[in-house]
DNA sequence: AATGAATGAGACTTCATTCAT
DNA sequence: TATGAATGAAGTCTCATTCAT
């Protein structure tokens, strides 16, 4: 409004990549990497066409920086929120999947990893960073609670990696319904109407499975 | 039929079309649908750039009757091969399970899941013709197996639709990880790696969870 | 109707390339030359898309075959209702107007003499077979006419060319009209609606024009 | 403005639209509608390929563009040139001759005309806009001279709207003939020859063919 | 730092023509 | 003679990227 406040100029000038990023992730959740055009970034940013290739290379490291920036945040959200949970290991993984909710799961960045998913054969590199700064930490995380359950005797001694997959299985299928089928009115579901609702069903069936039962295994 | 015809074209209307699916198949399975090019498809399936136009209205026609056909002939094959099977609630699972992987889950079919959740959004006409082909045809059939385990007193009163989706969440999972990351040498994990180990873990957690159980729920 | 007869298959094919031209023909005039596909013609001659190019070189070959053969064969015609003929110049002309609509304006013949107004740059070899068939023949006809009545005292004396174009510019434009603007329901002139009232009314003042009066010229 | 730099492009916003309007106009005249390529048009505006897509939708829409805009500007030279002229209607036909050859009937603008004809049929929605904005003026403006030169005693009572058509005929014949067998250097007749001295003929023929005659009509 | 006109490779689609049957 | 599947040149339009200003 006033063009005597240089500091809003100032903050904004700085802020140009973060706006031309954010601009991205919307539009990239929207339409997808090849649909979403450069122009239309730009424009969703409040810039012309030449202004992002002053901070990016092309279009493709746009959307690398867009998810490592997204899924950066989102994670240091993310393991802040978890910070000092203390609990039986069936309370920690509930925690946490409030928090991946909360943090990830209702928002862009849900949109954001299925996009990672479809795209993850054509930007193998950018594949395996999410891997390397998303899967592997989410896992290792997830497999430690597993552990220190068994180990406490709150779970029966289960193989860890199929187990932590079973425990994500039902986040990804949040994830991806609500960004494609679920964006069809046509096609809506329970998991789709409900999803904390389902996630939490998922998470509890799962843990009564885990459960150590003194008298064995069903048929 | 006659390899000394140096023709420049064979001829041989019938199979032709089929011909074009399956290497429209597995062309977008392998690089989705923009990235796909026409006469990658036509050079795919050993014809010239305007043939497939014969056949197709266009490229979003062909999208669609891969989509169809594939569906449609995996989903008869699924359905033949799951007639007539007897047995608890549990094992009925366990044979769709193994059905579907067979049919389903190990072939380009699975590829075939995985690109129609990438471009639900953008096909929302396609999207529910596989939501009635394919997603309420196999939640209905999974919900009925569940009813009949709870009223046998097999498995516990439990909400049927999220049941539903934990029971396919191993199934999109292991999918969408086949057919995105599992395709980048560097983010492999155990799920790409023994699938239908995965699988099974899971069934079986889920199983557990389910039983009834005569001495009450977990905290 | 009956495979016995074959008398009518033979006339059948003779008639082959005749039937061509007359498909051919009417869409030429119906959608112009570059808009009609040869599979059309193929089509509305009944037969299917290999066959004109037993009988025709090519399109541009096809349609040098329907001016041709319209013009010849309307130019009989008409050529032929003119015969012996007599009475004054302006009984003649009007006779020839009379005769030409019926037998060329009110018909296709008169959309292809659009056309080929419409096309004569694009095919100056065959503009100049319809310049010597039909434009000077017609021409040098309507020149003897009113040089006849010149002679006779009847017409006064005139310039002979632009005089014959001046009794033939509404003959154009009555074509043209017909098959341009007036094929648009919402550009619908007086000419359009009663083409044939217009030509008697320009001819009739024209010859007014060209009478021969005593009392000199108007202002 | 500066020759020493090797721009591969020059930046002029403004002007290019008329630009490629002016090549436009020039390149249908000569080769029609379809036969113009848009890469054409664009190299003969000193552009590559993709720049007339900037500022017009499609190849249609540079035909409309140029259709209007020709148009509206031959009308409005046409009509500024016609203001104050004073005199009896048989000189404000004169006048108005002269004009329409120097505005139109002699530059691009006829050649226009005569596209605008060839393509009517494929273009209705340009073709109305053309009847209005075109026909249907010049036939009112043409119209009241004839009427006040019939109120004024000068011309007989005549159907009106035949007689526009009748004054109309030989400029519709000037420019389509021009640009059509004009073009043929084989196909030279009078009217390509000496087109004002036909439209002059033309006119005084009609003239004396409306003079007011005390003593009655002829046969 | 920002603009936005211009570029030009690239993808889709059409259709006149060919030729094995 | 007739067919019609197949060809492939040609044309339209898009959009990521560049660069003079």
């Amino acid at each position: 409004m006033n063009d005597k406040t240089p500091a809003r100029w100032q903050r904004k000038k700085d802020a140009r990549p973060a706006e031309i990023l954010d601009a991205a992730l919307t539009l990239f959740v929207e339409k997808g990497f090849r649909a979403t055009k450069m122009e239309d970034i730009a424009r969703a940013a409040g810039v012309t066409k030449g202004t992002p290739y002053l901070y990016f290379h092309n279009k493709e490291d746009i959307f690398k920086a867009v998810v490592r920036d997204t899924i950066v945040a989102r994670f240091n959200d993310l393991r802040s929120s978890m910070q000092q949970q203390h609990g039986s290991a069936a309370q920690l993984l509930q925690w946490a999947l409030d928090g991946w909710w909360e943090k990830i799961g209702s928002g862009r960045a849900a949109g954001l990893c299925k996009l990672m998913m479809a795209e993850a054969a054509n930007f193998p590199e950018l594949a395996q960073f999410y891997y390397e700064e998303v899967i592997l930490p989410g896992r290792t995380f997830t497999a430690q609670i597993l552990e220190q359950g068994i180990a406490r005797g709150e779970f029966r001694p289960v193989h860890i990696d199929h187990t932590v997959d079973t425990l994500v299985a039902p986040l990804l299928t949040t994830m991806i319904w609500g960004h494609s089928f679920g964006c069809v009115p046509a096609c809506q579901t329970a998991t789709t109407a409900q999803p904390q609702a389902f996630l939490h069903h998922a998470l509890e069936l799962v843990l009564r499975g885990l459960q150590a039962t003194p008298q064995g295994t069903p048929a």
